[in-house]
Parts: structure tokens; C-alpha cells; sequence
DNA sequence: CATGAATGAGAGTTCATTCAT
DNA sequence: GATGAATGAACTCTCATTCAT
């Protein structure tokens, strides 16, 4: 019977799908370290500044050996950043999940956008690199595509606590989501650039002063 | 007197005084071409993807001539940057000054700042390669003192027209200006790297609609 | 016996001999199998252009396994060329068995030799690899006597044709054997780079004209 | 007046021109030598196996440096091949005009293009590469285009030799000259390749052989 | 025997920069 | 001051080949 084949196959047979299994794991864990280093490597020098030697070598390997799993320096870099837009959602997702009125949860959706990337610089860095690095001969049309449609997956959620919230008609909605992102962004292109610590401001109060003044702008009139 | 040096300029052999009056301008009129092809070049290539041979070639030199103006492909990058930020500054007073009351004043100073990237993409680029490319090796850290006084002083003028306004204490005024900045580079980041294109937003409304916030919230009650 | 011996074969543990045989027989496929994906490897991307990888992928292996069966990708090259000139060789066998006389043997036997590479351009071009590869750090010299000693064989078919109609002494019939297997080359050569086309001639027609003027020239005055 | 001035000229701005074509006539200069040390490395390792540094080192210079006289390997190569064509022809037209009668003139052509390849096996190799090298991705489709007008150059005054000695009729003198360059062709190969020695044949009295034929078979008729 | 990871050498090409003229 | 030749280092990417599994 199949119940009694299947307890025999470990014994006779096991070894092939368990070493592919396994292989398939090494291999991923590899590609995992090599982004890793790389992630480094780019934001310490730039889209164009980083070497595929750089890279390989912070990873542990020789130059030839990065191209068994990428391609493309620019494939490396378009992981990275697909990958962190894809943790980035997940933070935001997992903030807003943990609070309880309308208004906790508005505040906790920008708070985490600001937060991941305050926390994590070196991604902030690489989506900046993207942002200039489009025009030029930066990366193919569709990785641009997939690349907005997970930004846009992320405005999502802060399109969605807003109108929870302030019960906004879909226009001011929409604009108050993007104003919001581009007023964040715009903290954090100062902070990370080293021009907001010049100016003896914090970064941190000044996405507060905005939350304060967007939930004062768009609280429901009872 | 200096009627009749100047006559005498064109003649045979000028006053030692002249002559280096004349070669001083005539260096400072080429550097000038240098730099404007500079902006071109940096602007389309990138900063790392520009060539000191393209450079070159659309000011009408050789790569080898350029080395007698600048010594470093960095150094022509900082002018411009340095040029930009003064010129930045004079089109922010010109618009305050053409403006009546302070409410005015201030619309007036905050459009300036915005409408002046706005209209100048290749400006706003080059700052992006600095706010990204200063750890590299960007430029030294004299620039970046030279560079920060130049953009404070921008700031200066935002700041003023905020306190002469809403009559803010020192510190609130301070807040409010940087707070500004954010969110027009914000905005501007966006609007250059095309992502606001696609999330159907105009630029220009989002500015506005943060100066009605602002107003609103900084209104002195009478 | 063979029988026996072959009836064994199939169930578990077989004689050594036979397994050896059996593996030897598994291993002459295989290896054939790769050279023949080589085969059109390299007539696609020449000697130099074509890569290991490329061979095994055509032969479904990867390029690992190759070095199971050559120990380099000179001696793949080496195998195709020599197996090349044997069927050559029974190829021109084939065509002069099938006719009557002298005349039409010569006749035949010529023909053969240069339809054979008509129809195999790809053969063809490997030999001109070999032509000019030699010298470069081509095949041993052990090779290059094995492919000597293959081509004589096939001119002393030609040779034999020769003798065998023109009754010609030794020298003379050496000469119109080298002559015409070098007026035969020179046609395919220029066939098969495209130099004929341009000139507006038919290469099978220029053959079959220097058989007519060898036939003139050497037939047995009664 | 404009003469005077013109006589001028040589004392107060000789220079300029007079450098410029030093300028010009020693970068010719240079240009020839690595197109010599090219011909040597190419003919050597072969149109792949040759590299820039090879050429660039046995031409005095760093790699770097050969790329201000060409802009690629397929550049320096398809000069060279241009050249050589250009001197083949000029090799043949010098033997021709030294002869008297017809006969002498026809003989002295075919035997003239064999002799320039034989003397410059490099160049012959050379060839040879192209002539298998064009389907890869060889010279672009122009540069094919200006070397087969080159060959029809020299193939013209083959033709040209034969038609004045045999009076042949458009077509079949046609035939003539391509039968003949196929054979010179063949016979060339052969030697190079070595395989002629082998067969203890003297490629020289294989061409003469030909040439007998090929009067014998035209000569016309008293 | 076959795989796939990895190496290491090397190729073409580009460029900032220097320097004699 | 301007040129153009030249250098030398670097970069991306490719591949034959080896070897543990």
C-alpha cells in the first residue's frame, strides 16, 4: 500500500530528494550571504562605486563565483531592493496590527515607515541610489514596474489607516497618503545625508510634528 | 585712470596690472564654459558616469585642458554644486522682495525654493549625488562646511518670512523651517525620479497644500 | 560462450568481462553523444569561440561530466577531425566501387571528395580551423601524424584513380593527385566563405572543368 | 598684397602647419607599428587567440595606449587585411608590366599572386582567419563589402591577363580566373598548413604545372 | 559517472591623470 | 594655456578546469 511504501521510502530511496532539498537550502543561504555583502558593499560605495570584486570578496568568494548566482551587478542590486521593500511592508503590516483604535493604528503605520528605514540606513542609501539611478541606464523597464507595484503595495497601507481614520473622500485621501511618504522621505533624505544634524534638529520629532498636525487636519468633527 | 588703461588695452603691450586684469577674466569666462558643460554632462551621466572627456569635448577642450581650471573631477562637481546653492538663494530673496505683507512673503519664499528645482531637474540631480555620494569619497570636508553655510543660508530666508509671519518663538520657527525643507525635498524627490508620476499626483498641489497647513497652523490669533 | 555469457548480462551481479564490455559499449555512446553536440558547436562558434559549457549543454550534460570523456576541449576537436576523415575516406571508397571503367572511377572518386564537404560545410570548416589552428598551440604532434597519415589514405584513393586511367609513372601521378586535391580545396574555400557567391560562380561547375581538362591532360594516348 | 603676405608666411606662422604635419606623419608613424606588431601577433595566436596587450606590448606600448589608434581588435585586423589586398595588387600589376608578349604577361600574374602569399605567409594566414571568421560575428557587413572589391581588383587583372592572351569570350574567361585563383588558393593552403611537405610536393612546380595547363588549354588557335 | 560550486587567470575596454611639446 | 599621447589601474565578465559530494 502507498501508507506502507512511503514508511520504506527513508530507507531505500531517501537520500536524493533529502540531498536535493539540502543543496537547494546551501544554495539559497549562499545567495542570501552574497546579498548580504552586497548590501554592504553598495551602500558604502554606491551603484556604480561597488565592485563585483567588493562584493564577492566580503561574501567570501572570488569574483567568478557571484556569477553562479547573479547574472548582473545590476541583479544584485535589484534583489536587494525588491527584497527590502518586501520587509518594509511586512514592518508596516505587523505596526498597525498591533494597535487598537484608528488613530493608534495611523500613528503606528507612519511611525514604522519612518522607523525601518531610521533603523535601517543602508537600505534608505540603496533606494536613493534607485531613485537617481533610474534615468541613466538603471535597471529594465519591468524591474521598475515591480519595483512600484511593491511601493505602491506600502502606500496602501498608509492610504488605508488614513481613510479608517479621517473618513476622507478617495482625492484628499489619496493626496494626504502621498504627502505624507514624500514628507518622510524627505526626513530621511536630511538625516541620512547628514544635513538635518547641521541644522540640530531631530529627526524623529519632526515625523511626530507632522503625525500631530495630519491627524489635527483630517480627525472626523463629531 | 581707468579710461585711459583701457584704452590702451587693445594696443601692444598693456599695463602688467591689465593684462592680468584681462587674462583673470578671460580664465574666469572659460571656467565658466568648463563648468556649464559640466552640468550637462554631470546631469545626463551621473557622477560616477560622466567622463572628464565628455566634459571636456562639450566645452570645446581636450580632456588635458581641463586639468589647467580644476584638478579633480570632484572639484568641478563642488563648484557647480556651490553656484547652484548661491543662486538658489538670490531667487528666493527675488521672490520675497516682489511681495507685500508677510503671509505673501512667506507663500512666496517657500514656492521659490520649490519652483526653483522644479525648473532646474539638472540641479536637483546633482544635489542628489551629493546627498548620497558624500561618504564615498565625496568631496572634502571644507566643501562641506562651505556647502552647509550655503544651504543655511537658504534657510535663513525661510525662516525669517516664518517668524515674520506667525511671530513663532525661536525654537517652534526652527522647527517649522526644517520641517519645510523636508517636505519640498521630499516632494521634489518624488516628483524627479518619477514616482509621483505614477501614484497620478501633481507636484505643485502637494506644495500648496503644505503651505495651507502651514499657514493654518502658524496663523498668529489675533 | 557469447550466449551465455550475453544472457547473463541483463540479471544483477554479471560476469566482470561482460560488465566491462556493457560498460564500454555505454561509455562509446556517451562519448559519441558529446562528440557530435560538439560537432555543432564548434562549426557555430569556432575553435575558440566555442566553450565547454556549450558542448555539454548540447550533449545534456554539464561541463564537469565532459572531462569524463576528453580530457581537454583541443582533444574533442582532435576526435571530430579524425573520425571526419574516415568516413571521408569510405565515403570516396563508396563512390568508386559503384562505377565501371577508369574514366567514370576517377571521375567518381574527385567528385566524392568534393561533395563530401559540400554537404558537410561544417566538417569542412573544422579542417580549416585545424589548417591555421595548428601552429598556435594546436593538437600534439602525435595528432597531427594520425591526421596525416588518415588524409594520405584518402589521396592514395585518388592517386589510384589517377594511375588506373592515365597510366601515368609515380612522379607524374603524384603531382595530378596533390594538384587536384588542391584545386579542390580551393574551391570548397572559397564556397564556403562566401567569396564564390560574390563572384558569380558555380563551384560544382569549376569542378567538374578541372576534371574535364585532368581527363584531357592524362588520358592514355592509344 | 596676397603674394607678398604669402611669402611671408613662412617666417611668421610656419609653424603651426609645419607641426601638424610632423604631428600627422608621426602618428602614421606610430599607427604603422602597431599595425606591424598586430600582423606578427595575429598571424602567431590568431584573430581570437591574439590580444591587445600582445600587440600593445610588441608595439612598444601599453594597452591602454593602442586604443587611440584603434577603437577595436576587429579594427586593427580588418586595416591590416586592407592593406595587404591593396599591396597584393599592386605586387601584381608591378609583375605584369614587366613583361613583354601576352603569354609572359599571364604567366608572370598568376605566378606574381601566388609569390606575394608565399613570401608573407603571415598575411596569408591572415586571410584565412577571415575566410572563416566572417560568420561568427566577424567585420561588419561594410567592411566585407570594401574587401571584396578589393579581391575583384586583383581577380581583374588576372582576367584581364587571360582574356589578352586567350582571346576567350566573357564567360569562359570568367571561369578561367576563378578556376585559377581557386587553384592558387588550394595550393597556398596546402603549403601553409604544412600538409604539402608531407606530401614531399613543391608548391611552386604545382603553380607552374597549372600555368601550363592553363596556357595549353587557351591558347589560341593559328 | 555526474553535478555544481568554485577558482584563477585573463580578456577587452575605459578613464583619470600626467606630461612633453 | 592647450594638446594629444601615454600610462596604469581598474572593471565587468567569461571560461577551462578542478574537486568534493
Amino acid at each position: 500500500m502507498v501508507g506502507t511504501a512511503a514508511m520504506k521510502m527513508p530507507v531505500s530511496a531517501p537520500e536524493p530528494a533529502a540531498a536535493d532539498l539540502r543543496r537547494g537550502a546551501v544554495r539559497d543561504f549562499k545567495r542570501a550571504a552574497i546579498l548580504a555583502a552586497a548590501q554592504g558593499i553598495f551602500a558604502k560605495d554606491g551603484l556604480e562605486g561597488a565592485t563585483i570584486r567588493a562584493i564577492a570578496e566580503a561574501a567570501g568568494y572570488t569574483a567568478g563565483a557571484v556569477y553562479s548566482y547573479y547574472p548582473t551587478k545590476e541583479a544584485i542590486y535589484a534583489d536587494i531592493l525588491a527584497q527590502s521593500l518586501v520587509t518594509l511592508r511586512q514592518a508596516v503590516d505587523a505596526a498597525a496590527h498591533g494597535q487598537g483604535d484608528a488613530e493608534a493604528k495611523l500613528r503606528a503605520t507612519i511611525r514604522a515607515f519612518f522607523d525601518y528605514y531610521r533603523e535601517r540606513p543602508q537600505e534608505l542609501e540603496l533606494g536613493f541610489y534607485l531613485f537617481q539611478g533610474l534615468h541613466p541606464r538603471g535597471l529594465s523597464r519591468d524591474f521598475d514596474r515591480a519595483l512600484n507595484s511593491k511601493l505602491i503595495a506600502v502606500l496602501m497601507r498608509i492610504r488605508g489607516a488614513i481613510v479608517r481614520f479621517g473618513r476622507l473622500r478617495p482625492l484628499a485621501a489619496h493626496r494626504e497618503t502621498v504627502a505624507a511618504m514624500c514628507h518622510i522621505c524627505g526626513v530621511l533624505l536630511m538625516t541620512q545625508t547628514g544635513r538635518l544634524k547641521t541644522l540640530d534638529s531631530d529627526a524623529a520629532m519632526l515625523v511626530e510634528h507632522y503625525i500631530e498636525g495630519l491627524i489635527a487636519r483630517i480627525r472626523p468633527t463629531p
